[in-house]
DNA sequence: TTCCTTGTTGAGCATGTGCTCAATGTATGC
DNA sequence: GCATACATTGAGCACATGCTCAACAAGGAA
């Protein structure tokens, strides 16, 4: 029974902040929705800990949901190219921009964060590695390609969510596209 | 003496947020700052205007404490990435990205930042055809490379302010450097 | 049954913060 | 001097929000 409703809690927040950003979501409406009384919430978290942990949470599911597991690299590749700029991704970097931000001021927040930062980074050089393995492309350095990448996908993502400068999603794509594909000594279309 | 007041509030506002940055600045900080009673800022202003024209005065204030106006392009664009990742520009930054963050619920400081964000990348585009014109080197298309440019820097810039993940700032000028050499068709080091 | 432990509740507290509005000050025209 | 208009003040309001704590419930041991 401890463990039902303490989970449940972590699972309603992580819900809320799918469903509405970290900035908007309030202990009574996670209270709320895990159908509980605001008291319990305060017996088990802290609400910046609960916060930070719930963030890490949804930001899991909004990658899983996002970026599924793929076969090959080629494929793995081709799937973030594709779902980088997509509408359906939208609200995993808006959550991601939130997370980061947050995680300026806020250390439980920046630990959650760093992980999942590391987990990106990784995953993205091991597909770069493993392609480069199979002579699918070249890349000297997976894990400094994977960083540049992300950062130009970052900046990127940025402008095409808050329209500083307005970017086409589909040009956004574009210039990604290319990036990678300079990055990787592949053919430029 | 009317507008006095109201200009020494707007003032004061922007330096408590080139401070302190834009979340923590409160209406009575500004007041005392600008040595003025609580009630005079709310009679020429609705806190979410002033907060989002002082972080417009505050955000140029920055840019042109850290990107000096220079005489040739050359010079401009060396400036530009010398500047890009040194501590002396965090402050503009850290600004940048608040106002972003912010404008993505707030319509006041969207408007404030749609205006500084299509300056930020004309500028730059000014200085990429610039120098394209005078041989100096090659750019077919320079509101495309300012974009590209700036959004790999941005990506850059959140890494290193934020850790996630970490980035040591030389390294981040070297990926920089190399991008925009890439870009205009210069030797690559 | 009685007692104790543990889980649970939510009214209320403490604090923070934008904004109001009646009161007061100050200048200007007559 | 007087009156009118405008500038200015700040105590206090209205609301939001994380968290406390006295009270209650439930299950098991004696």
């Amino acid at each position: 029974m401890t463990t039902d409703r303490r989970a449940a809690i972590l699972a309603a927040a992580a819900d809320l902040i799918r469903e509405r950003g970290i900035a908007t979501v309030r202990t009574r409406d996670v209270t709320a929705r895990a159908g509980v009384g605001i008291g319990l919430l305060n017996h088990y978290f802290r609400w910046g800990e609960l916060r930070a942990q719930a963030a890490a949470v949804a930001l899991s599911a909004e990658i899983d949901r996002v970026v599924p597991d793929a076969p090959s690299p080629e494929r793995q590749l081709d799937l973030f190219l594709q779902s980088a700029f997509g509408a359906q991704a939208d609200p995993l970097w808006r959550l991601w921009i939130e997370i980061t931000d947050l995680a300026m001021t806020d250390p439980d927040m920046a630990q959650a964060a760093r992980e999942a930062a590391e987990g990106i980074r990784d995953a993205l050089a091991s597909i770069l590695a493993d392609g480069a393995d199979r002579q699918l492309w070249r890349c000297a350095a997976p894990r400094d390609a994977a960083l540049r990448i992300l950062a130009f996908h970052d900046g990127l993502v940025g402008f095409v969510l808050t329209g500083l400068p307005p970017v086409d999603r589909a040009e956004a794509a574009k210039h990604l596209e290319r990036f990678v594909a300079l990055e990787l000594g592949l053919p430029v279309s």
